[in-house]
DNA sequence: AATATCTTGCACACCGATGTGCAAGATAAC
DNA sequence: GTTATCTTGCACATCGGTGTGCAAGATATT
């Protein structure tokens, strides 16, 4: 309906710089916020990002706009770190599909938390579509080939696989891990919904690394 | 300082039977209402138990104390379920928990969702403390008898598990899940995160299911 | 039938969070 | 140094949720 986009009005000068970087500190500092507490007020997000909650509403008219927009960013980062992972070998791709996610944790937590409850949830799962999709492909090729569990459907499988995966990162986030040991935790995590044992997990892994 | 309880004052005649039922379709519906949205109101969960917002709280004078009440029954409930689960073998022990808490999912997943954020944590915490003593030290005793998977601290483990599980859960009950499709799910994703593969964890359940 | 108990349906006060308006600074951009 | 932009600090209205008081109605218990 409204072209809701930076198009809006001919700016008769361009947008202040320190107003482009106070708007991204507010979407970081709301990474965080919501990341602790999903109904976190504006008030503290504020507070994080070193501002007042008025001039918050100076970048973003609504919290529903700030979420959106954080949402926005969090999937096109997520969908961005998942270009070409998929070596033809569906238990490598498993692995590296994990080890990517871990290099985006913050934001793969806050879609994933806004992807179940909310009126927000349609929004993210459409966001989520490629990467759901391209683990889908993965598993359907993978069990066909044999190199993963046979006893349940690909659709349910792929979703145990993000579920115990997201699952690893909340815990990552609890007991703070070394960046390599949270890689390795959520590959194997992904790994061993897939049916490998933990042996296999690892050999895979480092066959992986061996093969960048 | 002050008997909460139900010794408080000395009642004329005992509670009306209606009202005691009433108070258990609250909690049931406290139960329900808050799996859905961990924020649902009072007003919400009083309707979903047929009942008024003013006469729920002639049984909960607060918010807080409806919660604990349900937390307290639902750890009460989880704690009896889990009796005697403990087989020598860590393998099976681990799929019998896992069988168990599917029994009382409802209840599992209300504990798990104010276990980790709100000011209800400790307590959750405190009531979920048994199960989670015996978890651990059945994966220590699987671990150093060389039946769960050798590169992770027991800690860790244990909480792995956990958090696959509880992951599982969610999945099923988004998916609807047979009674016999879910309990296999659950002992499955516990198993896998310990160590083993797919053909190992289904011959842990069958050997399991032929010694009741 | 008499009575204590429970529920209902209002009323109200309170609180925290959201969103807006406006005038007075502060500071990039030109 | 001028100007347009951005931030601040108030004030205010609004909204939903919580908790309480009270009187009238309904119902289990005896």
């Amino acid at each position: 309906m409204t072209p809701t986009l930076s198009s809006a009005r001919p700016p008769a000068r361009a947008r202040r710089a320190d107003a482009e970087h106070n708007r991204t500190a507010i979407l970081e500092a709301a990474a965080v916020a919501l990341n602790r507490d999903p109904d976190a007020s504006l008030q503290s997000i504020a507070a994080e990002a070193h501002l007042t909650r008025r001039a918050l509403y100076g970048h973003f008219s609504t919290r529903e706009d700030l979420i959106i927009a954080l949402l926005w960013r969090g999937a096109s980062r997520i969908t961005l770190s998942i270009t070409a992972v998929d070596c033809g070998n569906s238990r490598m791709s498993i692995a590296r599909i994990g080890s990517r996610l871990w290099g985006e944790v913050e934001h793969v937590r806050v879609m994933a938390r806004f992807a179940v409850r909310g009126p927000f949830a349609p929004i993210v799962a459409e966001a989520l579509a490629p990467l759901r999709r391209l683990l889908l492909t993965i598993v359907k090729r993978g069990i066909a080939a044999g190199e993963l569990r046979q006893d349940i459907s690909p659709e349910l499988l792929s979703r145990l696989i993000e579920g115990s995966a997201l699952a690893v990162l909340d815990e990552a986030n609890r007991t703070p891990l070394g960046r390599d040991d949270g890689a390795r935790l959520v590959m194997q995590a992904g790994l061993a919904m897939a049916g490998l044992s933990w042996r296999e997990s690892e050999q895979t892994i480092t066959e992986m690394d061996r093969t960048p």
